[in-house]
DNA sequence: CTACGGATGTCCT
DNA sequence: GGACATCCGTAGG
């Protein structure tokens, strides 16, 4: 059995991020579990990285988190939204990786009612994802995904037919090497942002079970 | 359906 | 005060 600091560690944050794909993100909220197959997520390579928040070792107590060890949450605000990071490699490797996209599977009853919006508009989206969860504070920022109430499922998992890349979005106009497609997604599904209609597989949603 | 611009709440990314 | 790893409403095809 694979632990989450075992997951989230080992191989390069590109690796991991385009593993992470299909995987059930799950939260036991106070309305009740709400949970979905992550489909798009977006790579962060720490240091090195324009365009990571660690970018040079910047360090801060909004993104000490991602300084902590494999596996552990990094929440942060963004405009008022909120988006749900995992940081990866080791303590002190600043990497991170930003889930932008799930295909809900539990508590769709629950996510409506915090966000009441129809079909991929619940929650193709960072701060979607997280207003549908009814997550609006930094609680449980800074904490190991085994202590809280979120939880990555490495059996419950999907399998993308394939997947896709680009540039991260929201980052190309800054400046340095902010094009590299560290974006990872599963193609034609219908709940990652800015999916084109045309572009989506309705049969399949992109899975191949 | 798509492209664009303005609103918006934290935190100084 | 400025910046932002975003979202949504509106206008134009």
């Amino acid at each position: 059995m694979t632990t989450m600091a075992e997951f989230f560690s080992g191989r390069s944050t590109e690796t991991i991020s385009r593993e992470l794909l299909g995987k059930l993100l799950s939260y036991e909220s106070p309305k009740g579990l709400v949970s979905g197959y992550i489909v798009e997520a977006e790579a962060y390579l720490g240091v090195a990285d324009s365009a990571a928040h660690a970018y040079e070792g910047r360090r801060t107590k909004a993104n000490d988190a991602l300084y902590s060890a494999p596996g552990n949450i990094y929440i942060y605000t963004s405009r008022g939204y909120y988006a749900f990071d995992i940081a990866v490699q080791e303590k002190g490797e600043p990497q991170g990786i930003l889930v932008r996209g799930i295909e809900p599977k539990d508590g769709l009853d629950i996510m409506m009612a915090n966000r009441p919006k129809s079909g991929s508009e619940l929650t193709n989206g960072p701060g979607k994802l997280m207003q549908a969860f009814g997550v609006n504070d930094l609680h449980w920022n800074n904490t190991m995904l085994d202590q809280s109430p979120f939880k990555i499922d490495l059996q419950d998992s999907r399998e993308p037919l394939r997947i896709a890349t680009s540039a991260r979005i929201g980052v190309s106009k800054r400046g340095g090497q902010t094009d590299a497609p560290y974006r990872y997604f599963v193609a034609g599904n219908p709940y990652v942002s800015g999916m084109r209609k045309r572009d989506m597989d309705l049969e399949t949603h992109g899975w191949v079970k």
